[in-house]
DNA sequence: GAACGAAATTAGACGAGACTAAGTTTATAG
DNA sequence: CTATAAACTTAGTCTCGTCTAATTTCGTTC
């Protein structure tokens, strides 16, 4: 019934919604996508009329109900396919991000269930991601804190990376840092460069103040539990 | 660089020109493709120009050498991933088709390689068509010989079976018919039935010789080896 | 070798999804 | 409360792959 660009643009507005909560807008949505302008406009149109979403003009788009479940039915086929291809067939978690974008459109959801299946039924992405049940519950959609936000001297264990930056992740599987991983901040520069020390020793790990702002890390103070 | 749906085209192609060994006509890639003629003249206006098909005008198209890698290599992926999803995915056989189908444009050849790797580099498909190297060397296209060919009293071993007919290959594999399973004719019909024994005991089986020319099998005499 | 029917091609249109250029609306500043 | 810049939408065009209707070519028959 939908596209695969329809689907991309759904997954989008998911995305973008989820991150600031207010109606996503043209301009995001046409960066994000990576098209001009009058195409997400044209695009709204198309999925307003079918109820994907509620246009509200000069004012931005947000999902509709209907809307909501076939944006998480592709998210979930996206992270199944991350986690099968780094599970299963020794994919790199840096190449799986492409790969999974193309697919999660042309799977069909007994090919999903069946790899959650096998996997059994993982909760998150190798990326540390949630992966939304057969059901389409997600858990938790992001947890609020980030690298950037805690002191110097803070240990923390890293909870997700982003996906997409292929160069960022080899670096940051190169250096040690997976979700799980736990690090302490050992600096953090007037000039925007924060540096992690590893828990398992080696070197200490440098990062650009806005890469430490992407990654997700909770404290390891008593209450983690 | 190529749409899914001019791989198709290619795919098709191919098929085509295997069974005739002539070129392809207008007429029968439009309903192997479910088009109408014109849809399938322009289509190879586009395919010549990119020196993928040689188009004689009026009397029908035949893959260049630099069409046919292409068509190969789609082949590799459907087979690859209908033996993966048999065999990983607890796929029936009757299922795979379509979802090979579609999953063919998008995998990766990375993708192809690494299931490939997993199953053991396979010869051959669910359904007994040979699948191509990742050098794109297939072995022997087609054996000729069908189940029609043969006279009562024979003893044969089925080769392979027709793919895209999901009720026919349930039927199969209901009564135990597979590449591999070994079975007598004990009866053809002036009607057009042929009977099965199944080597294994049971009921006789009872095709439409339709059914039986497209299903390849080979004779058990003592020459087999 | 002319005529006819089948097969193929050309011509013209459409929907999807993109673009550029031009016109609106909104938000913000003075 | 008006002026202006940014954001958004509208208008019109393009390519892709399809369609129907009209025309051309081929192969065969008389
Ligand atoms: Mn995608
Ligand atoms: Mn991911
Ligand atoms: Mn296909
Ligand atoms: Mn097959």
């Amino acid at each position: 019934m939908l596209s695969a660009i329809m689907e991309d643009y759904l997954k989008a507005i998911y995305y973008l919604q989820d991150e600031t909560d207010e109606r996503v807008r043209t301009s995001t949505l046409a960066e994000h996508m990576g098209v001009e302008q009058p195409s997400v406009t044209s695009m709204m149109k198309k999925l307003a009329e079918r109820d994907l979403v509620h246009h509200e003009p000069y004012k931005g788009v947000e999902l509709t109900d209907t809307g909501i479940p076939i944006a998480l039915e592709i998210i979930r086929h996206h992270r199944l396919l991350e986690r099968y291809l780094t599970d299963h067939l020794e994919y790199d978690w840096a190449e799986v991000h492409d790969e999974a974008d193309r697919l999660e459109h042309h799977i069909s959801n007994q090919f999903a269930d069946r790899i959650a299946e096998q996997l059994g039924d993982p909760a998150v992405d190798p990326h540390g991601d949630p992966i939304p049940t057969a059901e389409l519950d997600i858990s938790a959609p992001k947890c609020g804190e980030t690298l950037a936000d805690h002191q110097v001297g803070d240990s923390v264990r890293i909870e997700r990376v982003p996906d997409e930056d292929a160069d960022l992740l080899r670096y940051l599987s190169e250096h040690g840092i997976h979700p799980g991983t736990e690090v302490e901040i050992v600096e953090v520069t007037s000039f925007g460069m924060v540096t992690l020390d590893l828990d398992g020793g080696d070197e200490p790990v440098a990062l650009p103040e806005k890469v430490a702002r992407s990654i997700s890390a909770q404290s390891l103070s008593e209450d983690t539990s």
